[in-house]
RNA sequence: GUCUCAGUAGCUCAGGGGAUAGAGCAACAGCCUCCUAAGCUGUAGGUCGCAGGUUCGAUUCCUGCCUGGGACGCCA
């Protein structure tokens, strides 16, 4: 338990002591004591609605109560400076400010592992996401997929849940196929023969790309072997490149996976007929038109769902149950599928096949990432200039830079539509948010590089001379991290840090002009605030890391 | 038509049953003989889409409506 936890624990305790003594509730009934950071500091270090809370209960207006209350706390042995009653009947509760010393200690000693808690109990998530097709270039859309997915992925990690990042290789459908006779075509044409491309062909250059390298490799061998056999190599080695492609892009962009994940290990493993035949055990499939149906409308979708078409081929479905229950096999307690808006209408058929295989349906969350738009010189920017298709990550990454990118995606929630705005985020200014944050690091660098050529060194002997009021939002800013991480975990609201990040770095900006850290003339302040500023430092460093992106020395 | 996400400052978005609704950008006025001005300080800007309901209290929860995005295949 850090500091801040446990003054709240400690000030809770009190006022729910004295609740009790007054006689207005019992254990029974009395609310969970909450306390809130108020908005105005001129309200207190905390404020607490529990005298309002008690109105209907205790028949009397909420002031009145608050009184009682107050009558009875007892404050000796706590950080509780005084208590005032105020507005409508909050209490508001001012600390002495010496708790506030031990978040640097705290921050201090632990450094890297500064917000790191044991909130999350071990719990076994596993966080599936990005999973695109490996049959092309990842696009805006995944990378925003991408990045809310690896930056949940380290909060939950952060907040002591035991995570399992994975992603799902599509290896085995039509586009797969597509994908082998869309090479086929290009590799004949690379060879001045005649091929159509496959109606729904990939019409991309990197397949061209693949086709070139084949014939590099190989020559026409390939023209004179049997339908069959070029089938099967061109469509491993099209997957391998493409494969490879997807995790170098990933890579790249700071997001790591656990496992990958292939589809046609499902058909190899035989376990997509264990959960059809799971499913028809428990009575949930029935043959008509030739189909064979799922009854997902036992378990609240709007019309059942085809498994196995009248061709004998199975749906897009059918193997992604069986890989679910594959997930849901191997012990996770929670799943967390992280999905495009355009897969949006497919949650319910998932979460009944889930509950027809006997779990329980609320074992699965599927997070939604809503629709990203670039915006240029404020109008719709859509086209790639180099493929006159979709902007791919590559390219967005290469136009913004790596931190930037990471940094927009993570500014907003994922459930909001978001317009990306190139103009602001390929600024290299004081407009861009970015390196607010990333500034706020290299200038505590820069002083603590200055501080040790001085002699100076962190100390927290004198962390009790750190009372002014920058020095105290700083502090109190830093000691919210532990919490937030917390928060951000549990509501899986990445960008809960981001907006953390911002908070505390204009907490430092503005701590660090209205006080002078570096005086040859006051050793001991001049030590105490080279402890707070390192504190404010690890703590913007541990959070930006959350989120993907670097924390700079210099800039 | 059904489902779903959103509607908050000029723009992009946070927030959320309670006190005077926040940030960034844009606008305006100030601040570098001083540890990085990619910074700070201040001013201005809002019937929190509309109408009902629940509540001591709603911008927040519920219902309906309006507007915008997305989804509603034996596609993947």
């Amino acid at each position: 338990m850090n500091a801040v936890e446990q003054i709240q624990n400690e000030v809770k305790q009190a006022l729910h002591a004295a609740v009790l003594k007054t006689g207005l509730a019992d254990e029974q009934d009395l609310p969970e004591i909450m306390l809130e950071a108020p908005k105005n500091k001129a309200n207190g270090d905390y404020a607490t609605n529990i005298a309002m809370q008690l109105t209907k209960l205790a028949k009397k207006p909420p002031r009145a109560i608050a009184e009682e209350i107050l009558a009875q706390l007892d404050t000796a042995g706590t950080s509780i400076e005084s208590v005032d009653i105020a507005g409508p009947g909050f209490m508001n509760i001012v600390l002495k400010k010496d708790y506030l010393g031990d978040v640097v200690k705290t921050v201090l000693s632990q450094g890297e592992a500064y917000g790191r808690t044991d909130t999350g109990a071990n719990e076994k998530i596993q966080i599936e996401f990005v999973s695109a097709n490996p049959t092309g270039d990842l696009h805006l859309g995944h990378a925003r997929g991408a990045s809310l997915g690896d930056a949940l992925s380290n909060i939950l990690d952060f907040a002591g849940y035991d995570v399992s990042r994975e992603y799902y290789i599509n290896d085995a459908g039509k586009q797969v196929e597509n994908l082998a006779r869309s090479v086929e075509a290009r590799y004949f044409q690379q060879l001045g023969l005649d091929k159509d491309m496959p109606e729904d062909g990939y019409q991309g250059p990197d397949v061209i790309e693949i086709a070139k390298q084949l014939v590099e490799e190989h020559g026409d061998k390939f023209v004179h072997v049997s339908d069959e056999e070029r089938y099967d190599f061109f469509r491993q080695y099209g997957l391998e490149v493409e494969l490879g492609k997807l995790k170098q892009d990933l890579a790249d962009f700071r997001v790591p996976f656990d496992v990958w994940f292939s589809e046609t290990t499902l058909y190899e493993d035989g376990k997509i007929a264990t959960a059809l035949n799971k499913l028809r055990e428990n009575g949930h499939v029935y043959e008509e038109d030739g189909a064979t149906w799922f009854r997902s409308t036992d378990f609240g979708d709007d019309k059942d769902r085809v498994l196995i078409k009248n061709d004998g081929s199975y749906t897009y479905l059918t193997p992604d149950i069986a890989y679910h229950e594959d997930k849901l096999r191997r012990g996770f307690d929670t799943l967390i599928n992280i999905w495009g808006a355009d897969h949006h209408g497919y949650i319910p058929r998932m979460k009944a096949a889930i509950q027809a295989l006997g779990y329980d349906r609320d074992t699965l969350e599927v997070e939604v990432a809503q629709m990203v738009q670039l915006y240029k010189d404020g109008e719709k920017f859509k086209m790639s200039k180099r493929t006159g298709k979709a902007v791919t990550l590559r390219e967005l990454v290469e136009l913004v830079g790596l931190d930037a990118t990471r940094y927009f995606f993570a500014m907003r929630s994922g459930d909001s539509q978001m317009d990306f705005d190139l103009d602001l985020a390929v600024s290299k200014s004081n407009e861009n948010p970015v390196y607010y944050a990333q500034y706020a690091h290299a200038r505590i660098s820069s002083i603590l590089r200055a501080a040790g050529d001085q002699g100076f060194a962190a100390s927290t002997e004198h962390v009790d001379l750190l009372t002014s009021e920058k020095e105290i939002e700083l502090l109190k800013k830093i000691g919210d991290f532990p919490q937030l991480v917390g928060d951000a975990a549990r509501l899986r609201a990445p960008h809960r840090i981001t907006t953390y990040i911002q908070e505390l770095a204009a907490a430092f900006h503005s701590f660090y002009n209205a006080e002078k850290v570096l005086d040859p003339e006051n050793r001991e302040l001049t030590e105490a605030r080279i402890a707070l500023i390192t504190a404010a430092r690890t703590t913007i460093a541990n959070a930006l890391k959350l989120i993907g992106v670097n924390a700079p020395e210099r800039m």
